[in-house]
DNA sequence: GTCTATATTGTGATAGAC
DNA sequence: GTCTATCACAATATAGAC
């Protein structure tokens, strides 16, 4: 399940870890009755299952909250209400626990990308794809967060998931961008800075939460700030890529370019 | 000249230093000659002024690369070439190297927003504000991480800054967009969002650099890549304010919006 | 002012009883 | 599978000779 896309490379730090501690693996060698060993059986999975779960919930907020090398095993086994043991028990190292984090981030991330298709209507596609971004920002910006601090810090553990799986579908949709643009749909971006301009706005909302709160001068963000947010970012993406909505009252105001 | 904006509240992690080490102040006990004295002290001076610099110079990347907490004093003293001792002797803590670090960092970020001007022609503004805001990702990417981390990590340090200075000048600045809004100059954005694209657009390309980088198969950003995103971001953001550059090949295209 | 040597402790990781 | 007790080390910070 975990570490498929990762580097198994860096860690946050130089750490500890003389031995290269391998994954523990589960042995049954008590005898047992057939039935009596399937149900303890059940019952293990099902209790590691819920553990491993607990285990990433707290994690991804710790890692969030503190960084990779910030992030202690003692603070995330206190949020998760396990002892620090359990957690090298199913992670085997901070690293491991860090990387597993980070790979079930990955998915959030490339999901809504994929679904822009050339086949739809520009403005409805994008308007879907940054809503998706918004709600993820919005539902779990500890998972961007988590994203964020990464790649801030040299993307040493996503470095190969960047170059392989992300470039190549940014790849394939910047092929969209460019069709859209051939047939006169869209003004002529560049389709990349077109996307980093989509990512950096959404993304913002949940990795610079607390400057954003603290320049609007709310306690808390709400539902609402966030429906405010995102159209008004859907608004500002749509010009930006010579969408204007029909609605809006300023269509095209003419300006004068600066000195360039 | 340190630590003037800044909350002295909560370190990078829980760190040792039980005793509120005072910052050490200098005192000359020794009889001596008045002017063979004061060369001393002035070479002492400028010995001081340099190795602050160079200790604010290494720690800057270094902080940038490893974060708050994951940032060594060794590490800092191995790229300021000189012992670690030293890095005490001249800022106390880690984390007092490390807001002097932010605090010289503030300013960066103040200045270039402080020239927007109600009475210049938006695009013109809004254009010399874009580059000086590209200009800084190019040239100090190191200090628009170390803001970034700081910023997703809670900005404990840097809240007060966030809370009196950003906000009161973000105030001021939004009235500009908004009356020029007023004057039928730009579309009716919200001044803040505004902002917040224009923050986040030009600062993804520093803090997502390795992102950035990857996505576009380059090894290395070049000045000619930054004039490039310099452009295309300017181009977008002032579509997206409903100031169309009159060389724009695509003014208004009609489009649909999504589905509400 | 400089820098070696060292005190101290937070933290990752493991052993081993239950 | 769980969890207490403990180890080993790395990192902050300081003492004190130069």
């Amino acid at each position: 399940m975990a570490g498929s896309r990762l580097t198994p490379s860096r860690p946050c730090r130089k750490m500890v870890a003389p031995i290269p501690s391998p994954f523990p693996s589960r042995s049954d060698p008590l005898p047992m009755d057939v039935t009596e060993k399937a149900q303890t059986a059940a019952r293990g999975r099902r209790i590691r299952r819920e553990n491993v779960e607990r285990i990433l919930k707290a994690a991804e907020l710790v890692f969030a909250e503190a960084g990779c090398a910030g992030a202690t095993m003692a603070d995330i086994a206190d949020k998760a209400g396990l002892p620090k043991a359990n957690l090298h028990y199913y992670f085997g190292t901070k690293e491991d626990l860090y990387r597993a984090v980070l790979d079930n981030i990955l998915r959030l991330w490339l999901d809504p990308l994929a679904g822009l298709d050339a086949s739809a209507d520009p403005a409805t596609a994008l308007t879907a794809y940054i809503r998706a971004k918004m709600d993820a920002s919005r539902l779990r910006p500890n998972a961007s967060k988590v994203f964020a601090n990464e790649i801030l810090h040299g993307a040493s553990q996503i470095g190969e998931f960047l170059a392989e799986d992300l470039r190549r579908l940014v790849d394939r949709k910047a092929a969209v961008i460019e069709q859209w643009i051939s047939e006169g749909r869209m003004a002529p971006v560049d389709p990349r800075q077109f996307f980093f301009m989509i990512w950096s706005m959404t993304q913002h909302y949940a990795d610079f939460e607390v400057q954003v709160r603290t320049v609007l001068g709310r306690k808390k963000l709400t539902r609402d700030d966030f429906a405010h947010f995102t159209a008004e970012v859907v608004r500002m993406v749509l010009r930006a890529g010579g969408l204007a909505p029909p609605d809006d009252p300023v269509s095209c105001t003419g300006g004068v370019p600066g000195e360039s």
